[in-house]
DNA sequence: CTCAACCATGCAGACGAATGCACCCGCCAG
DNA sequence: CTGGCGGGTGCATTCGTCTGCATGGTTGAG
């Protein structure tokens, strides 16, 4: 009578190849130790022995051997999968921040799920889809709303919000002072002698946008300027460009500055300006944007912005994230970090 | 006497939330049914009775009761993840591919896992991380080296390159057809008297590139023209910005054309012309680039190029990767799209 | 009325790695 | 010589789901 209690799985060498994977089992036989011998050699601080740990990664080896992560997830309950929320990657400025983010999680051992959330696409189905695959953690680079937000709460899930806040609940956040930036813009723009400012903001569920124009707008009140023109665009270049027309429209010429929510919009604006309306930018119009992305730089333009500290935004993100998965409990901090201001040559910023 | 053969885990009730996780077990002792009844329920097409359906999905959503993705995989042997990996997201045009991949394998149930490879980082402990992850299939949008991709093959993993072939090997792949591309570009440019052409070329490690140069001295030399001469570029802004100071330096003038290996560079080579040296574009020089980024369409560059059709380039990806998943034996297969050329400002291309 | 053909359901055994526990061995102190 | 200690190892179980097989009940055709 076999003893037939358990039948431990050992590959015919053969078929291996073929059909199934290959195993920790199957690097136990050929190593010549048991399957636990093998997990531990891949666990760093197991107790091995030096000439077992040899035995068993040299089979590993030969055999093409990579630790199943699914299992391991399964059992461990750490998947070592970020989640990361984007809205739309279209938009210059993300694709930045996805890319350190995600050189941030390789660094730390974490990979990255991604996930584009497509203008008002389904968002809560494909939320949905981020429990499935047990992640330990959730980056919301995105326009969430509140419920939504709730929702990672509930379960559970370590999250920090990305360039956004939540209204009166506290969160877990790495953020860019939008305020203060928008009114260090104002503020340096006033000083050169612009009176009359325009503003054409990001969306209205932007989070980030509004605050770029409540920091703008407040600024100007203090100076007891007129207040500005406030037109809505939603961050691409097509509305910086609709943007300004609607401005002159509405009073009648040009601004003396124009503040915008991004510096696409931006930038839509300073070529219209010039090559539909025949203006010089910045000598008729002083034209800022937010962000810093790399066009921005690009001599045709050459943007007076407020740059965000992309890097170590990610940095802050990626560790805040990895303390909270190692300590969920831990009460929500915000780390707010300031915007560079970078004098460009759309505005006129000497002695007016 | 207890019959324990097989203990049911079955949480109790208050425990749930706070400490495990709810499985099938838990929704299953819910709705009066056995486990097997629930893991039915969530696969399509399986046969469940609509009364049992309409309970256990009841007492799932009172539950949030997700399927666990991992324990899925480990049984099913598919992960529904998809690699990807991208070069750098910061070349402008990857992030739109990434966009367009992402959205496309959304749709098919499938998440993205994403990979950036940095410059010349450790690629290969990259890809070893990808086997952890059980993905179903890879997509290589990203310069890789031959035994590299000589990997996924042993590995039978499904892959499709995307926009780069390996010379003299079949293997899946989606690309725009780089060479018939090139010689478009000169065709045009020549047919408008353009004689003395320049090219600041991609890096040489990229297949695309070296396409794209070939097609266009290819080109060159077949209508009888002088050779153009070439400077190497590595795709960024900097580095058309300092082809076209290269290329004056060595022919001690502005050349008639230059095409660029990509539109950044050829963005950085207008704006070198135009802020820097004095030049008209397209007067003095006419510039081209390729792939048709967003940025090449601003009103300040209108740069003429070849758009890459990367929506539908995606899409292929997608469907051909799917395809591979469901029949792995399959022999290779290349679609390859042409780009389409789009007449900006910064060429003459009316009669000379 | 009978037998086959279903459909719906439950049982139990995978999938592949991690880990608590027990054990074995060698070594050192008493 | 003996008892204790500790590092290395293996056994057996666990994670949460899927699925082949067997069963029980229902229906339809002959």
């Amino acid at each position: 009578m076999v003893t037939k209690k358990r039948k431990t799985p050992v590959a015919s060498p053969n078929l291996m190849a073929i059909n199934r994977n290959v195993t920790s089992y199957d690097v136990a036989a050929r190593a010549g130790v048991s399957q636990s011998a093998v997990s531990r050699c891949f666990k760093p601080g197991a107790s091995v022995s030096s000439a077992t740990r040899a035995r068993v990664m040299k089979a590993a080896k030969e055999l093409d051997y990579v630790p199943n992560a699914m299992a391991r997830g399964l059992i461990t309950r750490r998947s070592n999968l970020v989640a990361v929320l984007i809205s739309n990657l279209t938009n210059l400025y993300y694709p930045e921040v996805l890319s350190e983010l995600c050189q941030q999680f390789e660094k730390k051992g974490m990979r990255v799920l991604l996930f584009t959330l497509p203008h008002e696409a389904d968002v809560d189905k494909m939320i949905a889809q981020v429990w499935e695959y047990q992640v330990d953690g959730v980056v919301a680079a995105a326009r969430l709303t509140p419920p939504q937000v709730a929702e990672f709460e509930r379960r559970r899930i370590p999250f920090v919000l990305f360039n956004r806040t939540l209204p009166d609940r506290p969160v877990n956040a790495v953020v860019c002072d939008q305020i203060e930036g928008a009114r260090v813009l104002v503020s340096r723009l006033a000083a050169a002698g612009h009176k009359r400012f325009a503003i054409i903001s990001g969306p209205t569920d932007s989070v980030v946008g509004q605050e770029r124009t409540k920091g703008a707008r407040e600024r100007v009140a203090e100076l007891g300027l007129r207040a500005p023109v406030i037109v809505e665009g939603n961050y691409d270049y097509e509305s910086g460009a609709r943007g300004l027309r609607e401005i002159i429209r509405q009073i009648g010429r040009a601004p003396d500055a124009i503040i915008c929510g991004n510096d696409v919009m931006a930038i839509g604006c300073v070529d219209i300006a010039r090559h539909e309306l025949g203006l010089q930018v910045p000598a008729d119009l002083s034209v800022v944007g937010f962000d810093g992305v790399e066009p921005s730089t690009w001599l045709s333009y050459n943007l007076t912005t407020l740059r965000q500290p992309v890097h170590i935004m990610a940095q802050a993100t990626a560790d805040m994230l990895m303390a909270l998965i190692a300590k969920p409990e831990s009460s929500p901090e915000k780390r707010v970090f300031s915007a560079q201001f970078v004098e460009g040559g759309t505005s006129r910023l000497g002695p007016a």
